[in-house]
DNA sequence: TACGCAATCTTTTTT
DNA sequence: AGATTGCGTA
């Protein structure tokens, strides 16, 4: 079927599409593999395509599978491909890679041991549970932390590797330990009934691998598999896919008969691959056509989004990875406005710089405040935005950060929910045990534990026979007789099918946990009052409109009894993810507001005015990533996506001083900021043209840098400034050589000591404690400072 | 058992 | 700087 068919140019369907995506949408039979530059209409091939799929190449919708990265996009892919085909669409697939593993997952479950009501362990749950296991097994915690475990942990699923592999392959004490700790995790996950966020895609994996009929069974429905953002899937996802698809494999069904690979479409930009951090593999698009023999690709290079000027801007950047295919994307969309630059004196008046141009921009270039996105490296970095936007009353939104389901109080009224539906869950029945306060303390908790594990039952089932418990006071038994008899309570409203949010205000009541809140003289707990009550606000929406799920049942959602209960309330807000909280609607009550995101969420998503800010080597690139070149090129493609999701202005800020754990800090520019081409960036302020300020006030006291007075912002003599005019007049400078404990002389803060050094040459950066100034940290290569 | 203070760590990025 | 955790005391 050629592109440029004659008889196809007119199909409504490839109306209005290029050569290339009219390709990918009628191609037919072997794995496709779509190079999409960002911009250049991926997600309109996808749509595009899936109701080819269905109108002209007559597939059926259940025989559909797609998977996206966010909830809310499959929301979308959704919406617009029933817009093409009609209801009928309703029942593919299209979730995430975690959604659809759920969906298969409690159908299935059962082979392998667990009940389907299994809880989703978020990583709070997981660390929590890791905590226990450390403790349990008597590790040092300063050599084994939570995080640090659960992070090896989390890349051994995503290799589909499972304790049993792990524990032949350590080679010395360090990983015998990390093997022990991950047998001991999965053991408790599996006693609480419960899988931790990757356990949900390697389970999966495993019991396709286990159990052929499984396999068969969806292999034989899933006909067309496309998965977008195929440059972020890990190794586990790989295989998923494989599984599912059987292609490259060759494999048999159980009656021996060779099923036919399903057709495959990937679609991904290798440019914008950004999760190697958790375990994303960069060579699964590299070497699609080596995995996949006689695959196609067809590369997407025309962009619809943005101006010439921010293309070039980008191309610029990303050319300087060096372990990168080429590809250049182009528009015919003109040239644009030039980028804006604008270099402040620290993150207060940077964060002042974007309030007052987007106010200017609202005035006089007729843009709505929804029009605009920030984006920053890391979460923290929003402060300061909120702090500005709050005071000039400038509506916003931050997407990610302190998220609403991470807040305590949220966290323990899901906690008491999951107990209902499933008692094993041992970590969200501890957490609620003594909340709120009911008299049952550490002491009490530790002999219901010591009873569990004397007798083998799980803990709620030692909570309902406390009474055999040695050591427990009279007090707490009483105590916990209460508290079990008010969730055996609580459980029959389960058991009746009572609405989630019925159950929901049933459970902050009962509990008791309204009441102390509401008892509390604490301002803040007038904020989690509220949080509850949105809680409840959320519960009863989806009670009532029962939109299905992510991993709703088609065949419930065709039946039109979509499953409202508590188990399905629970799913879907533990696979919410930050983007899926993006204000849409922008014509409607959100066009006042602004958005606030890191650079990862931002992915995927496209604004006319962007501001890119924290420009600062140190801050974008992070920290982490300055000595490692694999990871450097990680950040770069961060600042393409950061970049490209522009549409007409798009604005570049950097702080000369930023405080990071109440110190400030001088760091020089971005190198990222450097690869701009120079003629397309329009400084509005640079760094010779900082306010100047010195030591003049600081004598004695603590120095803040806060946010400077007018009368203050004259007669000071930056030392930032001073360092960036020494680097520059003497750019080949001696670092020091430096370590904890040397002392030191700074031009400025006089003498001090070293406390630790990160990085290496001219990257690195070094802790100084300068008794009463504190302890900065500083940028060896421009500080002023002169070993002793 | 509960509360208050000090020590400690935090900051990558996320489903 | 801010939050969370651990420790000691009432």
């Amino acid at each position: 079927m050629s592109p440029t068919d004659a008889a196809l140019v007119d199909h409504p369907l490839l109306e209005g599409l290029n050569d290339p995506q009219r390709a990918a949408v009628t191609h037919a039979g072997a794995p496709l593999l779509v190079v999409a530059g960002a911009g250049s209409g991926k997600t309109r091939v996808l749509t595009r395509r899936i109701a080819w799929l269905i109108n002209e190449r007559k597939a059926h919708p259940g025989s559909i599978l797609a998977i996206t990265f966010t909830n809310k996009a499959a929301a979308e892919m959704k919406e617009r491909v029933q817009e093409l085909v009609g209801n009928r669409a309703r029942i593919m697939w299209v979730s995430t890679f975690h959604s659809s593993c759920v969906r298969i997952l409690r159908k299935e479950i059962d082979r392998v041991g667990f009940k389907s009501s299994f809880s989703i362990y978020d990583a709070a749950d997981s660390k929590r549970l890791m905590t226990l296991v450390l403790r349990d097994l008597e590790l040092d915690p300063k050599r084994y932390q939570p995080n640090a475990v659960l992070n090896w942990v989390s890349d051994q699923k995503n290799e589909l590797r499972d304790p049993e592999d792990v524990t032949k392959e350590a080679r010395n004490s360090f990983e015998e330990a990390y093997a022990k700790a991950y047998t001991h995790y999965q053991r408790r996950l599996r006693d609480a009934n419960a899988l931790d966020f990757d356990d949900l895609i390697m389970t999966t994996v495993h019991l396709l691998q286990a159990f052929p009929d499984v396999r068969e069974n969806y292999r034989r429905r899933f006909r067309h598999v496309l998965v977008d953002e195929y440059q972020d899937t890990n190794h586990a996802q790989y295989s998923l896919i494989q599984q599912l698809c059987g292609q490259s494999f060759e494999q048999e069904d159980a009656a021996g008969e060779r099923v036919e690979p399903s057709e495959l479409m990937v679609v991904g930009d290798a440019d914008q691959s950004i999760y190697a951090f958790r375990g994303a593999d960069i060579r699964n698009i590299l070497d699609f056509e080596q995995d996949f023999p006689d695959a196609t690709t067809i590369l997407l290079e025309q962009n619809y989004r943005s101006t010439q000027t921010i293309l070039s801007a980008a191309n610029a950047v990303i050319g300087n990875n060096r372990s990168r295919k080429p590809k250049r994307l182009w528009t015919d969309a003109g040239e644009g406005a030039r980028i804006v630059g604008y270099v402040s004196d620290d993150e207060h008046d940077e964060a002042r710089f974007v309030s007052q141009e987007i106010d200017t921009l609202v005035d006089d270039a007729g843009v709505r405040p929804a029009d605009v996105a920030v984006f920053y490296r890391t979460n923290a970095q929003s402060r300061v935005f909120e702090e500005v936007f709050i005071r000039t009353g400038q509506p916003y939104k931050v997407v990610g950060g302190v998220r609403f389901y991470e807040r305590k109080e949220v966290r323990d009224a899901l906690a008491y929910l999951r107990v209902l539906v499933n008692t094993a869950d041992e970590i969200s029945l501890r957490r609620v045990l003594n909340t709120p306060k009911r008299g049952i303390g550490d002491r009490a908790e530790a002999c219901i534990a010591a009873l569990a594990e004397r007798d083998r039952t799980t803990f709620w089932e030692a909570l309902t026979r406390a009474a055999e418990a040695p050591g427990l006071a009279t007090r707490s038994l009483k105590n916990i007789e209460a508290f079990v008899a008010i969730i055996q309570e609580l459980q029959s409203m389960v058991e009746a099918d009572e609405r989630p949010d019925v159950i929901l205000e049933s459970v902050l009541e009962r509990s008791g946990y309204l009441a102390e809140l509401e008892a509390s003289d604490d301002p803040q707990d007038d904020t989690r009052v509220e949080n509850l009550a949105e809680l409840v606000a959320v519960a009863r929406e989806f009670a009532e409109d029962p939109q299905p799920g992510p991993s709703a049942d088609p065949a419930e959602v065709e039946a039109g009894t979509v499953a409202v209960g508590l188990g399905d309330f629970l799913e879907r807000v533990a696979l919410v993810a930050d983007a899926d909280q993006i204000p849409d609607s922008p014509d409607g009550d959100d066009s006042g507001v602004v958005t606030l995101m890191t650079l990862h969420t931002a992915k995927g998503l496209e604004f006319p005015v962007v501001f890119l800010t924290g420009l600062e080597d140190g801050v974008f690139p992070h920290q982490r990533s300055l000595g490692d070149q694999p990871e450097l090129e990680e950040e770069r493609r961060l600042a393409y996506v950061g970049l490209t999701r522009a549409q007409q202005r798009l604005y570049v800020s950097r702080a000369l001083v930023r405080s990071a754990w109440g110190a400030p800090s001088h760091n020089p520019a971005s190198r990222f900021l450097d690869e701009l081409p120079v003629d397309l960036v329009d400084w509005r302020r640079t760094a010779a043209e900082q306010t100047r300020w010195g030591r003049a006030d600081h004598a004695g006291g603590s120095t803040r840098l806060g946010a400077p007075t007018e009368a203050g912002r004259r007669n000071f003599s930056s030392a930032a400034l001073r360092a960036d005019a020494a680097a520059k007049a003497k750019p080949a400078r001696e670092i020091p050589s430096l370590a904890p404990g040397d002392r030191v002389l700074h031009d400025s803060f006089g003498m001090g000591t070293v406390v630790a050094v990160d990085g290496v040459a001219e990257k690195s950066v070094a802790s100084i404690d300068f008794g009463s100034d504190g302890v900065k940290r500083l940028l060896l290569r421009y500080a002023p400072v002169e070993k002793l």
